[in-house]
DNA sequence: AGCACGCCGACT
DNA sequence: GTCGGCGTGCTC
């Protein structure tokens, strides 16, 4: 009479999971992935618990499971990844299972290629498209439908034309073969000796199984990614897989082409630009264990692998990990928790450790494996600073002197020269030379930037643009526009100005068209087809340069002006990394600091090389005032159309905090940009110490808090990484 | 997240 | 008189 229950959580923003009735004769168990009517949809689920006693008042309307879908189940080690993720981050449970599914969505079976070629008379009417296949079929090989209407010329409607008329035959063409696992040992490395000890440490940490946390902690240059490779060639000996996660810009063809020239094949890859064919191909060959190894931005932690065995977070300190929209995470944090809950070792590799992770080395959390040297007699770029309030540029211009100078005998040496500055555009304020009037952003509260290139005044909050007017918009004085700041597309300008007939190439993201543009640009650098690169942050890592002997930074100040607790962090990384570009090859690296304050912390241990004392400095600073890693962090975002409505509701909010003794709840205040695409913007913050469930109290303060209604909008993170 | 339901403006 | 805007509320 009663039939079995199963939950199944599906991937909409539903925290709990529903119950279903199991059809007779289907035999389901946790994990396995099923069609379940939802509303007035389907929707693939998966089965969360079974379930022995549903809820009594639902059992009238309990609905029951379509069917089970013909793939793996999901494995209980990514089912508590998934409840984990949920609980710690207060997303809705079925949308951390989106991240995971979302992916396979396009599955089903294997799509049949289907093949054409040429079988019987000619079509009755002849038109030019079809006359253009017949000629390429001509030869009476089989084709792909797509490649053949595409070679023809002609859009695949066409074919099917031809198909019906009986003048072309189809035929199922064998699925294509997936690639080549990677070779464990195809390649022997050449290492030096610390680098070798450090490959062996490694390897028998990782074949040891079981959870392990090691932090390769290498200056660029210093074969880190040689070193780690090892322990992937200990996992593919071991038939498991190996996950290396990236921030996606540094996902390079050379990354690529470094993991083949040691495996003899390139990996599986895994990011936002696959194509959506491919993605579903991937999905399921990862979760049938059919692919050894996955390189692939943070969305790759949410995987279904067959057998995960161990996981590499590359660059492991960089911004790009937090994801904002959404769901909010951080997939490095994350990643450590993944690989905790799997009972798996996990690689974290930086040349520059975020300050939680060198904490945790430091505590013995995680072991260190060190790689001081560069590897074959390389040598770190010598870094001087350039004192900006002594020995500035002329008015106008934002190149000193001795810049200038050091960038004219790269050029006469033949080698190349990277300036750098991190802020796209022309110029960052427009205002007027009559009246003083500043161009601002309608939407937000923010200058708008001027884009010569793009002959548009931007946004860069919430991408407004509009030609540049004629006149003040204020005082009505015709042609009275004065550019003030630098933007990388003037600091082109004046680089052509100083060296004519230079080679120049500006890099920064509204420039790119796609990310294998940029890879193409980056692979054109790396050929010497360049004398001057210019750009903003979209340079700092990932590529090697062999002829660039030069950085300069023009505004080291830049990213330390804002109130962010981590400013110091990231310029200090920022800063490195793109210094640490030079001289790779050569070995006469050279970096020069534009600054305004050459005894800041962060300029005093770049200029000295003094890694240890940046992070000691910065260590006790945040233990001082119980920030991250001493501390947890919880930032409250209220957004509306409306300010006092906004300010209001931020105000209850404040007031609906459970009192703790062990959490401060600060705020509300505006946020840093009070005004983003019209919406006003507040922000709390709740703080508590290390040992404290903060996830736990926010949501027990938002089950009692106000509902966001209308217009209005909360947004929840915990462990914020930015404060805007 | 979807998708329906529901209540107010410009048209076949 | 209807078509359709998107605000609100469910979905076992």
């Amino acid at each position: 009479m009663s039939r079995p229950v199963v939950d199944v959580l599906v991937p909409v923003a539903l925290d709990h999971p529903y119950s279903y009735r199991v059809p007779p004769g289907v035999d389901l168990a946790a994990g396995d992935i099923v069609c379940v009517p939802l509303g007035p949809r389907e929707a693939t689920g998966v089965v969360w618990t079974e379930n022995i006693t549903p809820k009594p008042g639902l059992h009238n309307r309990l609905k029951e499971i379509s069917h089970k879908l013909d793939i793996p189940p999901l494995k209980t080690e990514l089912r508590a990844f998934i409840d984990w993720v949920a609980n710690y981050t207060l997303c809705p449970r079925g949308m951390v299972l989106r991240m995971a599914l979302r992916m396979g969505e396009h599955l089903g079976p294997e799509r049949q290629t289907v093949g054409v070629r040429l079988r019987g008379a000619p079509p009755a009417r002849m038109t030019p498209a079809r006359a253009r296949v017949l000629r390429l079929l001509a030869d009476g090989l089989l084709r792909a439908k797509g490649e053949a209407a595409e070679e023809a010329g002609v859009s695949p409607g066409v074919i099917d034309g031809l198909v019906d008329e009986g003048t072309l035959e189809t035929l199922a063409l064998p699925p294509q073969p997936m690639a080549h696992a990677p070779d464990a040992d195809f390649a022997t490395p050449a290492f030096s000796d610390l680098q070798r000890g450090a490959g062996d440490v490694l390897r028998e940490r990782v074949a040891k199984g079981g959870y392990a946390a090691t932090l390769i902690d290498g200056v660029t240059g210093s074969g880190k990614t040689e070193v780690y490779f090892e322990a992937v060639a200990e996992m593919i000996r071991r038939r498991r897989q190996t996950l290396i996660l990236m921030p996606e810009i540094a996902l390079t063809a050379q990354f690529l082409d470094r993991f083949a020239a040691r495996f003899g094949t390139r990996p599986a890859e895994w990011h936002s630009e696959l194509s959506p064919r491919k993605r579903a191909r991937n999905w399921a060959a990862i979760a049938r264990g059919d692919i050894g190894v996955v390189v692939g931005a943070r969305s790759a932690l949410f995987l279904p692998y067959a057998e995960l065995g161990l996981i590499v977070v590359d660059e492991e300190h960089d911004p790009s990990y937090k994801q904002e929209d959404g769901a909010r995470y951080h997939a490095r944090d994350m990643a450590v928790v993944r690989a905790s809950i799997a009972r798996i070792p996990i690689v974290l590799v930086s040349a520059t450790p975020s300050v939680e992770t060198e904490h945790n080395a430091r505590r013995g959390r995680y072991a260190r494996l060190a790689l001081p040297e560069r590897f074959g007699g390389q040598h770190l770029p010598s870094i001087e600073a350039i004192d900006l309030t002594r020995e500035g540029p002329p008015r106008g211009r934002f190149i000193a002197p001795r810049l200038v100078q050091a960038v004219g005998t790269a050029m006469a040496a033949g080698e190349q020269a990277l300036l750098f500055l991190n802020r796209r555009g022309y110029a960052p304020l427009t205002l007027c030379r009559a009246c003083g009037h500043r161009l601002n952003c309608p939407n937000c509260d923010a200058w708008l930037v001027d884009h010569r290139f793009k002959k548009r005044l931007v946004c860069h909050h919430c991408g407004f643009a509009m030609p540049p007017p004629f006149a003040c918009p204020k005082c009505e004085e015709p042609d009275s526009f004065v550019a003030c700041g630098p933007g990388v597309e003037r600091l082109e300008e004046e680089v052509a100005a100083l060296f004519p007939g230079a080679r120049m190439l500006v890099l920064s993201s509204d420039l790119i068209a796609s990310m294998e543009r940029l890879r193409e640009e980056l692979a054109e650098v790396a050929q010497g087809r360049v004398d001057i690169v210019i750009g903003t942050q979209l340079i700092a890592k990932g590529h090697h340069f062999p002829k660039l002997n030069l950085v300069g930074i023009i505004d080291a100040d830049l990213g330390l002006s804002n109130g962010d607790p981590r400013a110091a962090e990231r310029s200090f990384q920022l800063l490195h990394q793109v210094i640490g570009r030079a001289g790779r090859e050569e070995g006469r690296g050279r970096g020069y600091l534009q600054t305004h304050q050459p005894d800041h912390p962060v300029m005093r241990a770049l200029i000295a090389q003094d890694r240890e004392a940046f992070y000691d400095a910065e260590i006790t600073s945040r233990e001082r005032s119980g920030y991250p890693p001493f501390g947890r962090l919880a930032s409250l975002i209220v957004s509306g159309k409306d300010k006092p409505e906004t300010e209001g509701f931020a105000r209850r909010l404040a007031q609906a905090a459970p009192l703790s003794d062990d959490v401060r709840v600060l705020g509300p205040a505006e946020a840093p940009i009070a005004v983003v695409r019209g919406r006003h913007r507040y922000r709390l913050l709740a703080k508590s110490p290390r040992a404290f469930d903060l996830s736990a109290y926010m949501r027990e303060w938002l089950a009692h808090a106000p509902k966001a209604k209308g217009s209005l909008k909360l947004e929840i993170d915990i462990d914020p990484q930015s404060f805007f």
